[in-house]
RNA sequence: GGUGCCGUAGCCAAGUGGUAAGGCAGUGGUUUGCAAAACCAUUAUCCGGCGGUUCGAAUCCGCCCGGCACCUCCA
């Protein structure tokens, strides 16, 4: 199976065929930075990230760019309540939300352009469009000219003259038509200021975008990404400027994703209420946990948040660590130091059952990501395949004490690592599972390992001893501190961080 | 008023013409000294409602009800 891609232009799912294979352009809106990242502007980012490691799984070499818009109104406002510069202000709000891409696993991301270190190219574009009357000045500011293009509206699906109808268009006496946007706004005094021909001004809002996604990807490229609340006026805008500018196809895949709710309310900055700071969530979540959220779901749609949605995930991927934890007691590796896999092809199953109920949840995730990557059924597969595997691992005594190595069963541990791999193959698809939660035992220093080695000896002495009073005392208080025993048949206890 | 999206078990969610994936929660069982983990079984005669098309529809069409987003800044 092929892949197949949504495209908000066509309105419908469309065989992805990249311009120029196997290199594939793609430029996804990124903030402005005004405030903290808050999880809605996550979705984006974890879900593109996705995209990029699955279509550089199918042997694609993406390019992908997200900007940083870092001068803008709403900059401006909240640099002035807070008594500082908008570049200060920018770079803090940046900072924020590198922090929260790493710790997401959000690793794909080749190029972050700031919107001022592109003035230049976003002046030349703007007094190209003048020279060619497609756009005009007005009292200092310069306004795109919406009726020099005939076909504005395409990729929004909306008709130039039905925007006047809601009147909720900003009106201005300086623009010829209401649906007219500035790619240039004149400052005043005291306002951050760049010079150009049409005086001291700062750029419009739309321009930043197409002004950089031609500096790193040239005129024509593959996907372009965002929320679905980009699509109008935002997209629309850049589309029309981009096109007029060039006069060659903008973008060939607009993916648009969805937006996250709280409640049933779109996550907004406008509505306080529903804002949830990443910096705050990240101290009571793990990041895969975040992550695994947004992908539980198609991207296209709504996701609503709950800190229980979250507790849900969390639980439900616990069987994935659990599962790993199995993988190093039987191989004596460790899953997270198994090796990203860089280009698919099948693996050889000998025909043996186990691992060819291996390959046919592979095949099963992989048709899903082809079917315009469906993560919610990809991630359920790979529960079935956590399944499978542990199934396997039950039927055949991979663990436990060493007692004289039947060739079979060495085989059977090979199948087993192999299968194992397979899963440690498609995480990284979905970017989950790189590295041991925070909260794992392998991240406490030695002394605290020391500590609980002496305390699970005295007790295996009680258990050896029938004393099942004292040791599940022992257990029961480890468990009031966050702490899971789990004994082993073979007398071999894991302990664990809840 | 215009443009889109959505409504599948207690909750989340995949499935867009062939007879309901998966997760959470629950119940019963295997295993265990008891737990934990794991596994097995079980939980929607039915997919917002009413009509229609079809041999056959959660899936296509029409109408209705309910929810959301965009048309103003938003990922």
């Amino acid at each position: 199976m092929s892949l197949r891609v949504y495209n908000t232009l066509t309105q419908s799912k469309e065989e992805f065929v990249p311009l120029q294979a196997p290199h594939v352009g793609m430029y996804v809106c990124g903030p402005t930075v005004y405030s903290d990242s808050h999880i809605g502007h996550m979705v984006g980012p974890v879900i593109f990230d996705t995209v990029k490691r699955y279509l550089t799984f199918e042997g694609y070499q993406v390019t992908w760019v997200v900007n940083i818009t870092d001068v803008d109104d709403k900059l401006i406002i909240q640099a002035a309540k807070n008594g500082t510069s908008i570049k200060v202000l920018a770079e803090a709000v940046t900072a924020d939300y590198l922090r929260c891409l790493e710790a997401l696993n959000v690793t794909g991301i080749d190029h972050m352009p700031r919107a001022t270190e592109y003035i230049n190219e976003i002046l030349e574009i703007t007094e190209n469009l003048v020279e060619r009357g497609l756009a005009y000045p007005s009292s200092g500011d310069v306004y795109f000219d919406v009726s020099s293009d005939a076909d504005y509206g395409k990729l929004s699906h909306r008709d130039p003259e039905e925007l006047q109808v809601g009147a909720r268009i900003e009106p201005s006496a300086l623009k010829k038509h209401p649906g007219d946007f500035a790619l240039w706004k004149g400052s005043k005094p005291g306002e951050p200021a760049w010079e150009s021909k049409f005086g001291p001004g700062r750029p419009g809002w739309h321009i930043e975008c197409s002004a950089m996604s031609m500096r790193f990807l040239g005129p024509s490229f593959d996907i372009h990404g965002g929320g679905l609340d980009l699509v109008f006026p935002h997209h629309e805008n850049e589309l029309a400027q981009s096109e007029s500018y060039h006069e060659k196809p903008f973008v060939k895949y607009w993916m648009h994703n969805g937006l996250l709710t709280k409640n049933g309310r779109k996550i907004s900055k406008s509505d306080p209420d529903t804002v949830v700071l990443m910096k705050d969530l990240l101290v009571k979540f793990e990041p895969d946990i975040i992550r695994g959220l947004i992908l539980s779901s198609h991207y296209r749609s709504p996701i609503d948040f709950g800190n229980s949605r979250l507790d849900e995930i969390g639980r439900g991927l616990k069987a994935f660590r659990n599962l790993f934890e199995r993988f190093d007691r039987v191989s004596g590796l460790s899953f997270y130091s198994l090796a990203a896999p860089t280009r698919h092809g099948d693996f050889g199953t000998d025909g043996t059952p186990f691992l060819e109920q291996v390959a046919e949840h592979r095949r099963t995730f992989l048709d899903a990501m082809n079917d315009d990557f469906n993560t919610g059924a990809a991630l359920a597969e790979l529960y079935e395949l956590v399944r499978t595997l542990n199934r396997f691992a039950d039927q055949h005594p991979l663990e436990g004490p060493a007692t004289g190595q039947f060739v079979p069963e060495t085989l059977a541990k090979d199948q087993w690592i192999l299968g194992v791999t397979v899963l440690r193959e498609l995480t990284l698809i979905l970017g989950l599972f790189e590295a041991p939660p925070a909260s794992s035992s392998q991240s406490d220093d030695a002394f605290v390992g020391q500590l609980m080695e002496l305390l699970l000896h005295l007790r295996a002495e009680l258990r050896k001893a029938k004393n099942f009073g004292l040791s599940d005392e022992i257990r029961d208080r480890l468990t009031a501190l966050n702490v899971v025993l789990e004994d082993r048949s073979g007398g071999q206890t894991n302990w664990k961080r809840g």
